[in-house]
DNA sequence: CAGTGAGCGAGCTTCCGCTTGACTT
């Protein structure tokens, strides 16, 4: 009786599959990706190592080709593979369905060469029926879309290792550019800028707390004469002023409280209560990107740690794989999913019909795995697992999620109350929760503080047209309109992931990737970009702008599909990208010729002249002019914001340095 | 240690995406 060798991506899939094949099936994992390009010159093969391309490894002086090596560490993992093979009569691969997968197959065969027929094997579930099913059917490697595969791994290649030199030269080392990297950094450079031409804008109202039947509830002041008061979104962020064209009344301190004088002895009443219906539905089983949110917004864990518990997790048998971007259920997790709604909470709360979730269209969702969620058909509830702390509460949030989205819908009405106080409106809002359907296992976090929670009731007391009611008390309450919050990992991982950009393996790496260039520090949770990013992105934006144009890796992902479905041919679109009169490999050393450092090193900031921000040779240092027509330079420590580089702190820093 | 920010030369840095477990702090 002759052995199958088959071949998975990771070792705990490798176990639970091997419970599921006949007899004489071996099943080995690869541990992921085999073969890479060299990641620096050491790695090089001799044979290559004076060709003007050997730093890329890739051939652009010809058809592109890349030179590929054992990585680091997976020789052990190719002599057991080998190993194995010798006495095997066939090779089945079974690598992910997805572009990486698919490259993952062919590599190993091009390293095992094996002699034995070869049979590409996929499927989307870890079931007995599945896994039978999946044997039955196999195909054979689908050339166009390991094609497809290595045109992003070498266009990512000619990206980094051509621009990152490039900024090497022009403005320091260690630094680096890439298609995911400097997008990530030019969002967070984005919002920066917003934050330092953000003015602030300020306004009055009133709050009055009213009472009917002695229950007490709040009003806002809504309108003065029939014109509505201002509020924050009428300003304009740039001015801190109000809108032109604002159809708003601004109220000042002094306004606001004799407003609130004439109003104590006004007779309060009802001019209308409104009631607006809505429906709440349960978000979708979770993917890598929102199980990262959630575990943020919830637990207060960063991504990396998010990702360790779940890879942990999944390799003792209690949730599927981690790393996905697919939110679709099974037709068995649905069922279990279901059977706990109805034991948990009863009938009355499962959602009519089975949910069923697809990927948003926007994404670049590959689907070669199932959403996160329990394991098994019959999950275990989260006492049953023995698990404590951290493990208990991610397994938790992902029992949760998972059995939320068999819920029925919530139903919820949302109340607004008009009360008239001689010539002021003010307005009153309530909510009442009819049924709560999901509310009762999940809501869905929220990455703003002050958001009220979904599931909460805010109660008022019965009120009608015409009802008057008691004043209790009535202040005048002073705002300021905020400028937009920085992202956090959470949000930034969020605003990747709709662009894209990034895949559910890297997310987690990318902030280290970014801190580690120095690109960004983290405070608290907030992301703040460094001076070095600015310059970083200045320059990209300036000589290469299609780089950081966020739709750039939309851009390459419809060529890719195309390649994948045959429809179009990887070489000319690497030729055109690199080697065409306006490619990558052109523009860079025209611009190695034209780029001025200094320029290059100098930060566009609003309101700082003629005072300058400088990337130096040890860190960012400012030259301040002082009054007498002299200038000096001080240091600009690292862990200084940009906006707190204002003219007054560069003085302030010259003084210092002149007196200390 | 405080303070640097020029230019020359050497050699080095760098991308994204797939996986664990062996390292160190």
């Amino acid at each position: 009786m002759g052995k199958s060798l088959v071949i998975v991506e990771s070792p705990t899939k490798a176990r639970t599959i091997e419970k599921y094949l006949p007899k004489g099936y071996v099943v080995r994992s690869s541990m992921g990706h085999v073969r890479d390009l060299p990641k620096s010159k050491s790695e090089i093969p001799k044979a290559y190592q004076d060709k003007p391309w050997a730093e890329i490894s890739v051939n652009y002086e010809n058809e592109f080709e890349p030179i590929y090596i054992i990585s680091r560490g997976k020789k052990k993992v190719i002599d057991e593979l080998k190993k194995e093979l010798k006495d095997a009569d066939e090779l089945i691969l079974a690598t992910d369905e997805d572009r990486e997968g698919e490259s993952i197959s062919w590599h190993l065969t091009e390293i095992l060469k094996p002699k034995v027929p070869v049979r590409r094997m996929v499927f989307h579930e870890i079931t007995p029926e599945a896994i039978q099913a999946a044997l039955a059917e196999t195909r054979e490697i689908d050339e166009n879309l390991v094609r497809a595969q290595e045109t992003r791994r070498v266009l990512d290649r000619l990206v980094g290792y051509t621009v990152s030199p490039l900024l090497w030269k022009k403005i320091g080392g260690q630094l680096s550019a890439g298609r995911v990297q400097s997008a990530a950094v030019k969002l967070l450079v984005d919002r920066e800028r917003e934050r330092l031409r953000f003015r602030t804008g300020s306004f009055w109202d009133l709050r009055a707390t009213l009472a009917r039947q002695d229950i007490p509830f709040d009003a806002r002041l809504h309108a003065v004469d029939g014109t509505r008061i201002a509020t924050g979104k009428d300003f304009d962020e740039q001015t801190g002023r109000l809108k032109e064209g604002a159809k708003a009344r601004l109220l000042d301190e002094a306004q606001a409280r004799e407003l609130a004088r004439s109003l104590e002895t006004a007779a309060w009443t009802v001019l209308e209560v409104k009631e607006k219906p809505e429906t709440r539905r349960p978000a979708p089983p979770f993917i890598t990107s929102t199980l990262q949110q959630e575990a943020n917004r919830k637990l207060n864990l960063s991504a990396r740690r998010t990702m360790q518990i779940a890879q942990d997790l999944y390799q003792r048998g209690f949730i599927t794989y981690m790393r996905t971007d697919s939110p679709v259920l099974s037709d068995q997790a649905i069922r279990a999913a279901r059977h706990w709604v109805e034991s948990e909470y009863g009938k009355d709360f499962l959602s009519p019909k089975p949910r069923q979730f697809k990927p948003k269209a926007a994404t670049n969702a590959q689907e070669a795995h199932e959403a996160i969620r329990p394991a098994g058909d019959r999950f275990k509830a989260p006492r049953e697992t023995g698990l404590s702390g951290e493990e208990l509460k991610l397994y938790e949030l992902i029992w949760k999620r998972t059995v939320a989205s068999q819920m029925a819908d919530a139903k919820q009405t949302q109340i607004t109350v008009r009360i008239e106080a001689a010539n002021a409106e003010f307005r009153a809002t309530g909510k009442r929760i009819d049924f709560p359907g999901f509310f009762r296992a999940y809501v869905e976090g929220s990455d703003d503080p002050d958001a009220a929670l979904e599931d909460q009731e805010k109660p008022l007391p019965p009120l009608a047209a015409g009802d008057t009611v008691d004043l209790q008390s009535l202040e005048a309450v002073a705002h300021e309109t905020k400028p937009p919050a920085r992202y956090t990992e959470a949000s930034l991982v969020r605003a990747l992931e709709e662009k894209g950009i990034g895949r559910p393996s890297t997310y987690a790496s990318i902030l280290g990737t970014i801190i580690d260039r120095g690109y960004v520090r983290a405070e608290r949770k907030a992301l703040i970009p460094t001076l070095k990013a600015f310059a970083v992105t200045q320059l990209l934006e300036q000589h290469f702008p299609e780089l950081v144009d966020l739709d750039f890796t939309r851009d390459m992902e419809n060529v890719l599909d195309r390649i994948a479905a045959g429809e179009a041919d990887w070489l000319p679109y690497l030729r055109d990208f690199y080697n065409g009169p306006t490619g990558l490999r052109t523009i860079a050393s025209q611009r190695e010729a034209e780029i001025d450092v200094q320029q290059a090193r100098q930060i566009e900031l609003p309101d700082l002249a003629p005072h300058e921000v400088r990337i130096g040779r040890f860190g960012a240092y400012a030259v301040v002019h002082l009054d007498d027509g002299n200038t000096v330079n001080v240091n600009l420590p690292d862990e200084l914001s940009p906006d707190q580089l204002t003219p007054e702190f560069l003085r302030e820093l010259a003084e210092q340095k002149a007196s200390g």
